[in-house]
DNA sequence: TACGGTATTGGCCGATCGCCCAATACACAA
DNA sequence: TTGTGTATTGGGCGATCGGCCAATACCGTA
């Protein structure tokens, strides 16, 4: 098999590994059989048991934000958009996606690399819905006085949401998404119910 | 030594094991080492891995809930109550102790018994901030709509709160509690500013 | 064809893990 | 005092870990 391609299976395998045992009890043999390969190839192409995991880290950190990029590409509509940042977060969207990150912010303290990374990926998600936010400021369609910390309360409303998912606490899924939904609507001066009906098609949603 | 003190010896360096190494590499060996005995006594005391790190979290849980208690009996104004609350999670407040939650969290995706333990906390915790909000209605101090929905909304911008400040993320510390306060007096009808000062009339400027 | 570098294998080492157990120290009741 | 149960010690066992290395397979190039 071409190197290149060994190496990104031995990755995937790191990540599959990672979110099912976490970051402390992934261990190089498990990955390389995974992987389909022996441990001492796996030693080939990660010298030593920290490149690995950092690299594996690293890999979904990167998709990750292509991924978020990507979406917002795809549909130019600032509510839409919020739509698709927020959404992936409850329960039947990233769920094992959540599980890698919770490993990753636990695991940070141990690793500055992966602290390093979490604080890079941390900035740039609320870049990202910071600039959300003020396209839709600039079109119109919303009207949000403080951008940046509009975006932390959505970041971080989204994150506990995935938590409490995750946890499985009293707190009903859809209540969570009630008030996540409400109170980003308030924030960026949108009518009741603006995020929770996914837009009818025309401009039916324009009631305010 | 007596048994009690020996065993609650063990649990307090199982502890400060698992807040350091986090649970997956928390070695019965090294808590013994940390508690003065031989782990051979350890085993005699937790027959088995396992039973360490459920009684470790358990009693960390316990005293979390004794802790938010007794600071909210210690004061009666529902104003101060939430203050006391949301305080703790900022900087120099306790993050060797959310540094064991979020691992306890990521742990807890491999143990049941962690899962229902954190599940009962986290509904615990709720209904600890819902009890004060309603009282705050009560006493006409609050005039929350939904005690519920914004409970869970101070406990998820808490806890996205002391996340952000331990990843180290480019969000300031003082802007996060900014939104933190501005939501929480929005939420519950407050003046903007209420939350941010210790008490408008208060003779005692005891906080920092 | 011969050659050199890379991919790949599998065994090995020392360290450490959870767990077990025989032996010993100790405290208290008979 | 004797005896009994618990507290405590420390060594040992099998498994597994990360890392190292000699040997082999493979493949493009001179």
């Amino acid at each position: 098999m071409q190197p290149e391609r060994r190496r990104a299976a031995i990755l995937e395998a790191a990540v599959a590994e990672i979110s099912e045992r976490g970051f402390a009890r992934t261990t190089s043999r498990h990955v390389a059989a995974r992987a389909g390969v022996t441990h001492g190839l796996l030693h080939h192409y990660f010298p030593d048991h920290d490149s690995l995991l950092a690299a594996a880290f690293e890999k979904v950190a990167l998709e990750e934000i292509d991924e978020a990029n990507e979406a917002l590409a795809s549909d130019r509509d600032p509510l839409a958009q919020l739509r698709e940042i927020t959404e992936p977060y409850g329960p039947g969207g990233g769920e094992e996606a959540y599980r890698f990150w919770l490993e990753a912010w636990a695991e940070a303290y141990h690793s500055p690399t992966l602290q390093e990374t979490s604080r890079r990926l941390s900035v740039a998600w609320h870049e990202l819905v910071v600039g959300v936010i003020e396209r839709g400021n600039a079109a119109g369609v919303f009207r949000c006085e403080h951008p940046s910390e509009t975006a932390w309360m959505v970041v971080a409303l989204s994150d506990a949401y995935a938590l409490q998912c995750q946890i499985g606490s009293g707190l009903a899924p859809y209540e969570m998404n009630h008030v996540l939904w409400r109170l980003t609507e308030r924030e960026l001066g949108l009518a009741a119910g603006a995020l929770a009906r996914p837009t009818p098609a025309g401009a039916a949603a324009r009631n305010d």
